[in-house]
DNA sequence: GCAACTTTGTGCACGCGTTCACGAGCGGCT
DNA sequence: AGCCGCTCGTGAACGCGTGCACAAAGTTGC
């Protein structure tokens, strides 16, 4: 990590837009989907943000992030916002992404239809098992994890997605990085090791239900320890604290 | 939300673990348990946290939300700590998982091995589709989606997983609040709305895909338009600014 | 054409989370 | 036994993200 050189001012010059800005643009590019199927022409923020369970100052700063298109007095117009948006989450060029590990999740993932729907072909799957070598998945054949670099090259892989066991995650990763491959989602319950160019996100279905988990612990020490007065059915005092949905 | 009353100060007394120092105690925990595998004694908070792929004060620092046990000049005994972070994530009883939604992705969380061998079983799965209801999944019988409260109530459920269509989401997970349960995973791609005593976390594959897609698009927006030198084989300069991996 | 209402865009402040830096305590060596 | 080196625990500062509140701008009604 940088120490105090460089205050993340100098760089590119393009405001940097938040991570979790990114994040939620996905969300409302989404809404404004489903707005534009049901035939909705415009928009207000307020509609907008409550339906993507965000504040609307929040989504209206989200949205001047990558340029305002919005007519004050009216709200945003579906149709432009919706290109716009998948303009500035680069999603004109559908993204060709490659799956290594198809066991359970991994199967699961290549048969999902909720990613070619939505821009992402699953373009290229991988494992090391033999019987699995060669069989077609949603009309894509499995291949050896040894062809990742020449495959993903031929085939324009952008993503790649990790779903295999934890030992192998960390060599499915570096093949993928050989082949080009400069981000990454991994499912694997491990800490990938990538050079600074590429970029990882994790994904870690054991560790959600560990904080839903402690949520559900604390919970049950709040109610049975501290609980003397009021109906306890929740609402009211607000002693426990504040948020009580968190919706990541 | 709240003005200015109450500071977040005075409420419980007990100190707010933050959100996302449990979403990291949980990765600690992985860790931990690697390494007493591993049979390692002691660790000090730099191995940790590099493992963990977080800062060591950061660790020290989630550490001490729950209660110190390190020993300084040499570190953390393994052992006493994973049972300590177990028992403040609530882990020392199981805690047992409903999934609503045998599809796709329904079918291989319902036999993805990590959530009961890491103390969270399946106890009940549910879906509409009379063709699933009666089959076996890991030794659990699919129930109708209309035995939600009744199941979930006689099993204990704590936790429900929803991983229906996003137009089944909101009924599935009004059963699941009925049938008493107060923490959700979400695969559904909508925001549920839920009484405010009940936790929502969403897991939203789509969306974490588009994240990476708009890093692609910047990348090459970068490398395509300001570079100049280099080779661009990949490897190399690294100029493109600071955090390359996030591993949320 | 003017006034009033509606809704966007954004400067500002608050609070949270992360990181640094340093004091406090513990083991090992002489 | 005393000193040294190592590592934890934590107070303080920085930076970021969020939410409020208001100005700018456009639209509708008269």
């Amino acid at each position: 990590m940088p120490r105090g050189a460089a205050t993340a001012s100098g760089t590119a010059g393009a405001r940097a837009v938040p991570e979790a800005t990114v994040a939620r643009l996905a969300v409302y590019l989404r809404m404004l989907g489903e707005l534009a199927d049901r035939g909705a022409e415009t928009v207000s923020s307020d509609e907008l943000a409550t339906a993507s369970g965000v504040n609307p100052a929040t989504l209206r700063k989200d949205l001047s992030y990558v340029g305002s298109y919005g007519i004050r007095g009216v709200g945003y117009e579906v149709r432009p916002l919706l290109h716009h948006l998948s303009a500035a989450l680069g999603l004109t060029h559908r993204q060709a992404v490659a799956l290594v590990g198809i066991g359970n999740l991994g199967h699961a993932l290549a048969g999902y239809g909720g990613f070619s729907g939505r821009g992402f072909p699953v373009a290229a799957l991988f494992d090391v098992d033999p019987d699995l070598v060669g069989i077609t998945i949603n009309g894509v054949v499995v291949d050896h994890v040894r062809e990742i670099p020449t495959v993903c090259r031929a085939r324009h892989v952008t993503i790649g997605m990790v779903a295999t066991p934890a030992a192998a995650a960390q060599g499915a990763c570096d093949l993928l990085v050989r082949a080009g491959v400069s981000c990454i989602l991994n499912f694997a319950p491990v800490v990938l090791q990538v050079p600074e160019q590429v970029e990882v996100r994790k994904v870690d279905l054991a560790v959600e239900l560990q904080i839903l988990a402690f949520h559900v612990a604390r919970r049950h020490l709040a109610e049975s320890a501290g609980e003397a007065g009021a109906a306890g059915n929740g609402a009211g005092d607000g002693a426990v604290n504040g948020h009580a949905v968190v919706q990541s």
